[in-house]
RNA sequence: GCCUCGGUGCUGGAAUUGGUAUACAGGGCGGACUUAAAAUCCGCUGGUCCUAGACCUUGAGGGUUCGAGUCCCUCCCGAGGCACCA
């Protein structure tokens, strides 16, 4: 009989479908296990391989754990708020709910298609009302403990998609959505205080297993600084500087204002007009321009003052330059120029003064200092100007409004008297409205329906009004992993015994492009949720994966606009599921970027047809027994590493191994329960056909025997170069070993006439004979 | 510039963590079957020397070791991330 994989699949999905066969039981003894994969934006596009890469990876991994006896929940939703269906909705003036509700099938089509074998009882939507609810209710938790605020400030604006962005948001000056280059605006925003956690979110990072790369990203981006702080005088004026290092004080041969810098207003110098300008101009570059300036340092003295080094009361020149960031540290510096390159270029530049005072690690030209190492001089330093320590964090707080339509709305009333106040009646449904478009003034497009704007004050029954803005995409995603596990509850976003119970995840899998957005944010709010008692440990994702990308055969980024996607949808049509799936694991480490290639499906399909056709009989040799068990140990062994690529390669070394020797049942079914985790179809129905009634899902992963073998072939070395091969049985001891190989030909000729210096034995693997050097 | 990974046949990759380098697959070449093609099956496939046999070979060079793709040092190349954060 052919290998008929339309028939097989079809069948199959069905069965597990109608049996439930993916269904859990939260509430079971057994060990639990949390598998997740990042659920997916539902874009009209669907899911193409690459997604399908992580979430077989996931699948298999699931039901290998399954079959462990381990009580395995996998579940699959929506990440459905966000711009592309907004997009869509104002071209075609059809409203996202529907074309949300569109995508949704089309990809949980596909999913099925592919045979992950999710629990769909568990599925969550981020933009149902029952779903928004919680992420309200927990941006009201966050309101009502002071970490969300509004405030005016200069935003990171994207005039392409009308709307502000978080820092996290904006790559090289740029959209992370659509490219386009941003620019500042000064609008009032609603702001988590995301800086509040830095310590925590740092600290969290030694207690998870994640890929290095990502919790580096995360510590680069949390960036914590350790230093001091204290004055320059400046005439009656003090200037507060930071420095991480203040042993190189006596190096100090200008200090530099940021343009902001609100001393500047306050001090009497020479050229004002033209500092003015300076300020102006410097305010006016793009994100672009100051990034391309970073060799090319500007900046202007204000003439006639003098600030005073508070070590030595050495005079020095004040400077405003656009290198000293305004946000950061105090929004001035001392400048270093022999320890710190960017004081440098600037000295070299307007020729100022450049003095070394560290060498080899030593403090010089330093006075009483001098001579000390450099950590003892920064406490000595320190404590000798009585410096404040302080430790700075290029973290900011997340930009958190949007000026879309298309997201959860913020539940605030803002009152004339009260201020604001928060919205009691959750959800705060997302209204219907005419017309999507941003408008672009920094309000939503919620802000033209008066009726649902204008409201009384919860409060103090005066005039109010809500607030317009929606949250972004990355809120919903924060909090998701609490609601798989209890989706239904109307009472709290999860019941506390099961969070208890099934937290942290324990495997999470997805792209490395979420290390500083999603991933962070996601710690934020579960560490917070954790501070006021409503979350039961303090990180969400035990151990993170990433998925390393699949590009197209072309080698360059699958993308719809260079028409270089493959659809799952068209492989399953040609070659089925189990193919698909089989190669997407062997293709290669699943971590790693990997091109596509259609030639790599047809040595999957071949394998599967030569399995397929394998003859079983009443019973195996003793030789395929013990094979089966060997190859058994040596994939669960690559499963536990998360290594997929490598027990495929197994399996199709079995199948060369028993096919012109035959297969007994026994040994057939424990390598389809093996089998079956990444062909789930193709093994259901061979073990149909063996004569088995229940679902191979349902079975025990198989237990295996590992004999040792009498025999054992020994490699032969002669000054560490292989020389010969030879077997031997399990009790010749090495000096019986050496004896017999000294008297082979490939050996004799080796040594002969030489001494023998020592004989290295690794045991039933190899020997080495070492000569005396001539 | 800094950080994190990587570099193995024609291609994707494997290598028990210091012990047979190139498993498995693709491609190529040769053959069988076929009127023919596809599919299928069998054989060969790192390099050099005519052969046996030997020597060389994991980005380059050095080192440690009986033994190095694997460990150490220097350098080169590629990918990703950060980037005036004092």
């Amino acid at each position: 009989m052919k290998y008929d994989f339309n028939k097989i699949e079809k069948k199959w999905q069905d069965y597990w479908k109608n049996n439930h066969c993916y269904k859990i039981d939260i509430s079971s003894d057994r060990p639990k296990l949390y598998v997740l994969d990042m659920f997916p934006y539902p874009s009209g596009e669907g899911i193409h391989v690459g997604h399908l890469k992580g979430y077989t990876a996931t699948d298999i991994y699931s039901r290998y754990k399954r079959l462990k006896g381990f009580n395995v929940l996998h579940p699959m939703g929506w990440d459905a708020f966000g711009l592309p269906a907004e997009n869509y909705a104002i071209k075609h003036g059809i409203h996202p709910k529907i074309t949300t509700q569109k995508n949704i099938s089309n990809i949980k089509r596909q999913m099925m298609d592919a045979g992950l074998s999710y629990d769909w009882e568990k599925e969550i939507n981020t933009t149902d009302k029952d779903y928004y609810k919680w992420t309200q209710w927990i941006f009201i938790k966050l309101f009502e403990n002071g970490l969300a605020y509004k405030k005016m400030l200069p935003i990171n604006w994207c005039p392409s998609c009308k709307t502000g962005l978080a820092n996290e948001e904006v790559v090289d000056g740029k959209c992370e959505r659509c490219g386009t280059l941003t620019t500042k605006k000064d609008i009032e925003q609603w702001v988590l205080k995301i800086t509040d956690y830095a310590e925590e979110l740092l600290d969290g990072l030694d207690d998870i297993d994640w890929p290095e790369k990502i919790k580096e990203m995360q510590k680069n981006w949390i960036g914590k600084s350790e230093g001091y702080e204290f004055d320059f005088k400046i005439k009656e004026k003090a200037v507060s500087v930071f420095t991480t290092r203040i042993d190189t004080l006596c190096g100090c041969t200008y200090i530099v204002l940021s343009p902001e810098h609100h001393l500047i207003n306050e001090l009497d110098f020479e050229n004002k007009d033209e500092v003015k300008d300076y300020i102006e101009k410097a305010k006016n570059k793009s994100e672009r321009e100051r990034i391309s300036e970073v060799k090319d340092k500007t900046g202007i003295e204000l003439k006639g003052l003098k600030a005073i080094n508070p070590i030595n009361g050495k005079e020095v020149s004040v400077f405003v330059a656009d290198y000293v960031l305004y946000h950061y540290g105090t929004g001035a510096i001392m400048a270093v120029p022999a320890h710190d390159e960017r004081d440098y270029d600037f000295a070299k530049k307007y020729n100022l003064e450049i003095i070394e005072v560290v060498k080899d690690d030593i403090l010089i030209n330093s006075s009483q200092f001098n001579g000390l190492k450099s950590e003892e001089a920064k406490k000595k330093i320190g404590d000798y100007l009585n410096a404040k320590k302080k430790i700075n964090y290029k973290l900011r707080d997340w930009l958190f409004s949007r000026q879309r339509y298309w997201g959860e709305p913020i539940p605030i009333i803002n009152c004339e008297k009260c201020g604001p106040v928060v919205e009691t009646n959750l959800p705060l449904i997302l209204p219907e409205v005419e017309k999507y478009q941003p408008t672009g003034t920094g309000e939503s497009p919620l802000a033209s329906i008066d009726s649902w704007v204008n409201v009384k004050c919860p409060k103090c029954g005066g005039k109010a009004r809500r607030e317009t803005n929606t949250m972004p995409q990355w809120a919903g995603s924060c909090w998701y992993y609490f609601r798989y596990l209890d989706n239904k509850n109307n009472d709290s976003f999860v019941d506390k015994n099961i969070q208890k119970k099934w937290l942290p995840v324990d495997l999470y899998v997805g792209g490395a492009e979420h290390a500083v957005l999603h991933l962070l944010y996601a710690r934020f709010w579960h560490k917070f949720l954790f501070n006021i008692g409503e979350a039961s440990n303090k990180e969400p994702f035990y151990k993170l994966r990433n998925i390393g990308l699949v590009l197209a055969q072309d080698g360059q980024k699958m993308s719809k606009s260079k028409g270089n996607v493959v659809s799952p949808d068209e492989v399953i049509k040609n070659y089925g599921a189990d193919t698909l799936r089989i190669y997407e694991m062997f293709m290669g480490p699943f971590e790693q970027a990997i091109q596509w290639n259609d030639q790599g499906l047809k040595g999957v399909y071949r394998f599967l047809n030569k399995f397929w056709s394998l003859d079983i009989k009443e019973e195996s040799s003793p030789e395929v027994i013990s094979y089966t068990d060997k190859t058994i140990a040596k994939i669960e062994k690559e499963l536990e590493k998360m290594k997929f690529n490598t027990p495929v390669a197994f399996l199709m070394e079995f199948v060369d191994f028993v096919s012109d020797k035959k297969i007994g049942k026994q040994e057939m079914e424990k390598i389809l329960i093996v089998f079956s985790i990444f062909a789930p179809h193709f093994c259901e129905e061979i073990w149909e056909m063996l004569g088995n009634k229940e679902s191979i899902t349902k079975q025990k992963w198989p237990e295996f025997n590992l004999i040792e073998e009498k025999d054992f072939s020994l490699m032969i070395q002669v000054g560490g170069k292989l020389r010969d091969k030879a077997i031997f049985s399990g009790e010749t001891s090495k000096e019986e070993i050496i004896e017999e190989i000294k008297n082979r030909e490939k050996v004799k000729k080796w040594i002969e006439g030489k001494q023998i210096k020592e004989v290295i034995y690794v045991p039933k693997k190899l020997i080495n004979i070492v000569l005396c050097a001539e």
